[in-house]
DNA sequence: GACTCAATTGAGACTCAATAACAATATAGC
DNA sequence: GCTATATTGTTATTGAGTCTCAATTGAGTC
């Protein structure tokens, strides 16, 4: 599988092991290929699918360890569904906040802008006094809705 | 231990149980008890603790089972927190829309007013053509700025 | 109050995402 | 290339939540 990855990204994740004085290894850049590589959501065993496609030996215990590093360096960001299990996304340009909208039935996610918010979650933290470290509008809705759209996976994978 | 419970409430999950068919037992009135003695959030285990208080017959997969009818009947609800576990409140006279503000070293939450996302969720869902089944506004902060209000845990606990 | 039968229960096995332990391996500085 | 040590894969383990099933119990009926 071919990856194309501005080098940018991979600099800036190097610069960030380096600086944290952290190895450079075959199977962080893996993982951090194939976090890029995916263009949608993705679980912890997805990622794990992908890094081995890039490199066979990246064992899930180590994607299990990389997933803090590459949260921590801002190029990927967890996406809570209220799963049992986590969801992450990378960072490639998003510039204004996202609400998360989650079809409850197909598990599909969709990103949308809503810039609105950034002015709102810091109106509400300065109720207490807060400084804003992280905010996230979760919308949930019914697949039979999105289907109207004719974007559930269900229309497509069934 | 003595709980005060509004006779409103108990009627009420009595009443939801008996109209889904469903048994008014002992277990499922002292986890229903149990999860409105908690002033706080309250996780599965905490709960399963509280109700045995109760009735110590209580078990573990009979708090699991009873969660989503507490959840289906609006007493309760879940508030979802970013953990590996699933924490939930009850929904006892909150009229208005809150935001979740969540200290992420000490773990506890505080839910405070956000009447204006109501209207906000709906804006947002109208781009998707969507009707809003839930949403959730989630704040996090940081416990050293929660000390400067003295409200966070560990002032008190550490 | 006793009878009946399906709903419910507790105990314990099980699932599965995530973490920990540890010996083997690979990296970065020399 | 050499060395110290960070990192790795393997495997075992944790822990929240679910499932199974025999035993029990609630609620309608007599």
């Amino acid at each position: 599988m071919k990856i194309e990855i501005q080098d940018q990204y991979i600099e800036s994740f190097k610069e960030f092991l380096t600086r944290k004085g952290l190895r450079v290894t075959n199977q962080r850049m893996a993982i951090f290929g194939a976090a890029f590589s995916c263009d949608n959501h993705f679980t912890a065993e997805d990622l794990l699918e992908q890094a081995r496609k890039l490199d066979d030996s990246v064992s899930r215990a180590t994607v299990y360890r990389a997933l803090p590093l590459l949260t921590e360096s801002s190029l990927i960001r967890e996406v809570d569904v209220g799963k049992d299990y986590k969801y992450y996304t990378a960072n490639k340009d998003v510039k204004t906040f996202q609400a998360q909208v989650i079809c409850m039935d197909c598990e599909k996610i969709f990103e949308i802008d809503a810039p609105f918010m950034e002015w709102y979650g810091k109106t509400v933290a300065e109720k207490l006094l807060l400084s804003v470290e992280d905010q996230r509008l979760q919308v949930s809705a019914r697949c039979d809705q999105l289907k109207l759209k004719g974007e559930c996976n269900r229309v497509f994978a069934k």
